[in-house]
This record gives structure tokens, sequence and C-alpha cells, in this order.
RNA sequence: GUCCCGUUCGUCUAGAGGCCUAGGACACCGGGUUUUCAUCCCGGCAACAGGGGUUCGACUCCCCUACGGGAUGCCA
């Protein structure tokens, strides 16, 4: 069996996509499940939209995620000569001519086929002419006008194409730079790629790159056209219906693991198991298993396969992972005497860290607001908080099952209801309803603190 | 218009002629975990785009229609 390699090939012309990291992603897996190399490649020769900005947030983003090529990216921009190379053995080989057709005059032509009802295509005017190079000049593949090409699809199976369905493309431009295509085709050579994994979009322009193959030369690819990343409205997955950029996610704080695992599981499934870490995918994924229609990209698939991934994580991981997102708010964890346990109590109560690290605030910083409908349905008689003060005072040895007894004696000596009684204390203490088991929040906050709260509700309230 | 790709619960999907009274997961709804939020557990709701064939039998094979997407660029 030959070593695969396989390539993810982004124009630099945005940050990275979160549609461009699950192709990178199975290009990645694919590559290494197999024993081969996954490789990058910058295709900036659109200098126009092409910035370095861009291209280092790609390469970085890649990296930090887990999806390092074997080796050093390289650049369309940088390589002109060897597309030229290319070209002239094409035009050589007798396989491309000269066109000096107008923008005006084809234009033209696609309008009076489209009048005809037939379908706007180069007719291959100039095919014939003989014309020589000149600065208003483009150079055409001459594509065979009959027979067929057919693309075996790793997904789809064989593809079949008409020749006659394709025109003459354009190989050099006018201003004798190299198009797309021939740079694709030249490059997968050069890198010596085996495996073409891609976008669903790039179907139609396999056949076109076959015949570039076939006039240099060059042996065939297997190809893989992977189902679109769609948004909620069915179209395209665009920055118009979602968040796109991979930095957004990883800034609302979804774990990197997570966020490959939700993109995996988009177009691919094993089993009845849905959570996979890289290992898993590289042990289990088959190409052959990807999905032909499009598939909806759904935020609450992420969140919940990021609470499941961040339940796997360890104590000592989930803090320094967590870490940023405390700093941001201006907290320092270690600056909570038990924040260890304090961790462990709060890892629930959110599926991302900067929503966790949102409700720890209580826990780090003074209260400047209650929730007022909290308040007005759980304190109606100021004398339960003023009692449960006393009574909570009067406690010595501050843990959590002597404070859950005062808060239990009393809700039954009272004849309340337990939210009668624990309720208003959360308040006090967290300002709102939300708090882990009553008898661990007050022994997280330790005596001074829980009674200064209680006293702040008491006086905030009168 | 033409060519190409696609179409199973709201969403991600299982299903390769009988195993399907179509399975799982997320979401949602209801219940439980000595009655907060969350976690966790249990239960419920919910789909084969439509029409023709082929077959004893079709979600599965073929054809047509509809709908969605892509291509039809001197963009990538």
């Amino acid at each position: 069996m030959k070593a695969i390699v396989t390539r993810f090939a982004p124009s630099p012309t945005g940050t990275l996509h979160i549609g461009g990291v699950r192709t990178a992603l199975f290009n990645y897996v694919y590559a290494k499940q197999n024993n081969g190399k996954f490789l990058i490649r910058i295709e900036d020769t659109d200098t126009e939209r092409s910035t370095k900005e861009y291209e280092k947030n790609i390469l970085d983003n890649l990296t930090s995620i887990g999806l390092e090529p074997d080796e050093d990216p390289i650049n369309q921009s940088e390589r002109n000569e060897i597309y030229l190379k290319a070209a002239e053995k094409i035009l050589q080989s007798g396989n491309a001519y000269w066109c000096d057709c107008s923008q005006e005059e084809l234009e033209e032509m696609r309008k009076a086929q489209t009048a005809t009802g037939k379908k706007p295509m180069y007719d291959g005017r100039s095919r014939n002419l003989g014309l020589e190079r000149s600065d208003k000049t483009v150079l055409r593949l001459a594509t065979p006008e009959n027979g067929e090409i057919i693309v075996k699809d790793l997904i789809r199976g064989e593809i079949i194409f008409n020749n006659n369905e394709l025109d003459d493309l354009i190989l050099l431009r006018s201003d004798g730079s190299p198009t797309y295509h021939l740079c694709n085709v030249v490059d997968d050579y050069e890198q010596k790629v085996t495996t073409v994994i891609r976008g669903e979009d790039h179907i139609s322009n396999t056949p076109r790159q076959i015949h570039i193959q076939n006039a240099l030369g060059y042996p065939e690819l297997e190809y893989a056209h992977l189902p679109l990343v769609l948004g909620t409205d069915k179209k395209r997955l665009s920055k118009r219906n979602a968040a796109t950029s991979l930095e957004e996610y990883r800034e609302k704080g979804y774990l990197d693991s997570a966020i490959l695992n939700t993109l995996a599981r988009l177009g691919w499934s094993q089993g009845e198991n849905d959570v996979f870490y890289m290992n898993d995918l590289i042990k289990e994924f088959n190409i052959k298993d990807v999905q032909k229609a499009g598939a909806i990209f759904d935020i609450t698939k992420l969140d919940w396969l990021n609470s499941q991934h961040l339940a796997n994580l360890s104590l000592e991981s989930f803090k320094e992972q967590l870490q940023p997102f405390l700093q941001a708010l201006e907290i320092n964890i270690e600056d909570h005497e038990k924040s260890d346990q304090l961790i462990e109590a709060m890892r629930t109560s959110d599926n991302t860290f900067s929503g966790i690290a949102k409700s720890l605030i209580p826990y780090y910083k003074d209260i400047n607001e209650y929730d007022e409908k909290a308040i007005e349905k759980f304190i109606s008689d100021k004398s339960i908080l003023e009692e449960l003060k006393v009574l909570l005072n009067g406690l010595d040895d501050w843990n959590q099952d002597n404070i859950d007894n005062i808060l239990k004696n009393y809700q039954s000596e009272k004849g309340l209801s337990v939210p009668a009684v624990n309720q208003p204390i959360r308040i006090s203490l967290t300002g709102s309803t939300k708090s882990p088991g009553l008898g661990l929040t007050l022994f997280l906050f330790g005596k001074n603190k829980s009674l200064e709260r209680i006293s702040n509700l008491l006086s905030y309230l009168s």
C-alpha cells in the first residue's frame, strides 16, 4: 500500500473557518490512520484578497487545535516558476493554445448562448488559430471534445462527466499569472499528494483538474468530497448565519477537543457513540462512512459535547484551562481558600468556561445586585433571615454537616418549607437562587463572609 | 437554461430487500435524585420529500417530479 498524503489548502482571505477546520480534520485523521502525511498549502494566488495576517491566523489556529502539518506549509505565491514551467509543458505537448478573446467578446458569446438555451461556455473559437503569445492572450487548456471523465469519489462512488460539458479553461491569465486550477494540480503533484479531501463545492472542478493532470502526465489522485457544513437556514455556513471563526468558539470557552468532536460528527458517525477524541477518530473514522448530504451546525450539540468533555477533565486540567477566563474577570483562583472544592462544586454550572467563570463571580467578588424577582418570591418575612443569622453565628464548628443540621432543624421547628429557609440564604450569598447544596455553599463562603452577606441583604431590604 | 451532487424525527445520525410496530444522541416536555440552578437517572414527543415501477416483500434497487446545494469566472 502506498503512503497516503493529504493536504488542506486554504486561501488566506479570512480567519480560520469552522468548516475549514472540519476539512482539515478529516484530512488529518485520514492521513494519520494510514500512517501517512498531512500537509498544508496556502493558496494565496489571489493577491487582492489574501493577507499575511489571515495566513498567520489560519496556521496558528490549526497548529494549536492539534492539526499540525507534517511538513512546513508552502505558499503558492512563491512558486510561480513551477506553474509557468508546467504551463509551458502543456503548451509544448499541444494540449494548450493561446486565445485572444476579450472579456467583452466572451460576455457577448455567453449571452448569445444563454439566449438560445445553450449552456454558456467557451466555444473554443481560438483553438485552431495558431495564435502567438501577446499581452492580450490567455493560455487555455485544449480539453478533449469527446468521451467522458469518471471521478472516483471515496464518498460518492463514480461521478461521470461528459467532456463536451467542459470548456477550455484558462491556465495562464493575460498578465501571465497562473490560475487556481493549474496551481492546484501542479502542487498536489509536487507535494506528492495522494488523496484530495475537500468540500463538495469542488466536485465540478474535479474533471477539469483531471484533464490538467492528464495533460501533464500526472498520476491519478484519490478524491473524497465532503458534504458542506450548513447554517440553521440550511445555507452554507457563513458569517451571516452563525459564528464561523474558530477563535470565536475558543473565546467562548469551548474545548478544542469538543469542537473537533462536534465537527467530526457532522457528516460522520460510528455506532451509538457521540463522544470522540482525536485518538478515537484515528481509530474509528472511515471516510467511506461519511454522509453525502450537507449537515447543519447545531450549537446545542456543541454545548452538550463540551459539557461531556469538560466532565472528563481532571480537576487540575480543568482549573488550568479555566484560568484565562477567570483572569478576564480579574479573578485569581487562589484568592479563595478552598478553591479546589469550590471549582469541583461549580464545574457543572455551565457548559462553557466563560459561563462557569461568570457563575464563580459571587464567590470571589462582592455582590452588587440581587435578583429582585427571587427576593419578591422567597423573602416575605425578614425574621427568617435574622433568626438564621443568629443561629449560624452561634455555630463554632463551621462544617457542612453542622450547617445543614442547623438549617434542617430550624426548618422543621418552624414548620417551614425548605425553599422558604434556603432561598433567602442563597440570595444573600450569591444574589440569586442558584448555588450548590446550601450546606456546602455556606461552608465554602466561610462563617464570616456568610454572616456578612446575610447582614448585607438584611440592610438592603430595609 | 444546462451539467453535477443531494433529500430518514426540529437537529446530528443508524439503516447496504424481510431483523423496522424505523434505532441512538442533542434539543424539547414530564418525573425522580430527602423539593435552588446545574449534573445524574427514568419516561415521553417526533422522521423514511411525493409519485410510479421491480419484487412474495422496499427506508433500502430503477425511473419521474418537487425541493435544496454546487458549477457554468482572466475567484479560490
